[in-house]
DNA sequence: GTGAGTGATGACAGAAGCTGTCGTCACTGA
DNA sequence: TCAGTGACGACAGCTTCTGTCATCACTCAC
């Protein structure tokens, strides 16, 4: 085994992405993994606690990122608005939009990673939550305003992701429209 | 071992249920639970795919029971009204309200078990947007009110847990006053 | 009744996930 | 140069989950 090459979590990560597409998932073995990274099966679980979470590296960086631009919002602002404001500012791509799509592609296919990805959405939504009590907000209105936020930022990404974007061009009024077609179902009655 | 006792699927959920309580989910064995059911490990997986799903029986019958509520609500309501109609009409409690409460408290406290209930509720989301596509409802409108929907029912079954009610009495006004707050929070710029 | 299904179960083997432990090696700093 | 530190390999072992086959209770023609 070559040791001591460095990068080690990232070599890791790519070497399991690389097996979950050829192979897939179930049918990867976490040897196989180390092994192609040069590793044992046993330095595997000395970077993550176990084979899922080897695609949710990012989820703390995300979080953290969106926690400090609600930060920045201009205090007062309501609930919501300051979420969205907070979604418009954060760059939420550290990866390279083709290992998004990739690992996105993955974790669709398999449902142990899915339940895994929805956990990591939680543990943001209760960071925004978080973020928002600190700002003054009420407890319930905090997490009412979280629930529409993060409705509001998938429906956009969603439609974000469909086309062929360059940068954050453009995102900032995907939210806006997204959000002007929630409050429209909000207020049907 | 005494076979043919019957229920043995009910064996098998009370024996888990009580031995998480006692020594927590991860100190409990698959054949731990089988043994006090009087039953071997294997007999386990073919009822249940795996160790968490024993905590998860009753999802499929509250999916159904929340689409039939759907059906029949008056054609050419709108969204997010027929989606608190139909919570308003279905009673949700086909278990004991206190062993609901037992198995409330032992996936809050187990990450594993949490996971497998998120996936439980995604899972009925997507059975709600798709009960209300059949309506008529456009795609996305039938997801953001789904997640509305959703987030309302959150808001009010935790005030409703939180006091003591007898039947399902208050439970139609705790989903009208959860909806009120939705609106303050959409509606607020 | 009696023998052929049918379905639930027990028994056994085995792959894979995950953990504890200890020794080894590369690197660092006094 | 030598002790400390951290990453790693090697090994043992438990647990989860699956495949396979024999066995037992029950049912239903005949």
């Amino acid at each position: 085994m070559a040791r001591w090459e460095g990068n080690t979590r990232n070599r890791l990560e790519q070497a399991a992405l690389a097996l979950f597409e050829e192979q897939g998932y179930d049918r990867t073995t976490v040897a196989q993994i180390a092994q192609r990274a040069n590793l044992t099966e046993r330095s595997f679980y000395r970077w993550f606690a176990d084979k899922r979470e080897v695609l949710f590296g990012g989820s703390q960086e995300l979080e953290t990122e969106f926690v400090t631009a609600i930060d920045a919002v201009p205090p007062g602002t309501p609930a919501l608005p300051t979420l969205l404001a907070a979604f418009a500012t954060a760059p939420r791509v550290f990866r390279p939009r083709e290992f998004l799509l990739r690992r996105a592609a993955v974790i669709a296919a398999n449902p142990p990673l899915r339940e895994r990805e929805l956990i990591k959405l939680v543990t943001i939504s209760e960071a925004l939550t978080s973020a928002l009590l600190d700002r003054g907000v009420a407890p319930e209105t905090a997490r009412l305003a979280t629930d529409l936020g993060l409705s509001v930022l998938r429906l956009a990404t969603e439609r974000w992701m469909a086309e062929e974007h360059r940068d954050g061009k453009g995102f900032p009024e995907a939210l806006s429209a997204a959000a002007a077609n929630l409050l429209a179902v909000a207020t049907s009655t």
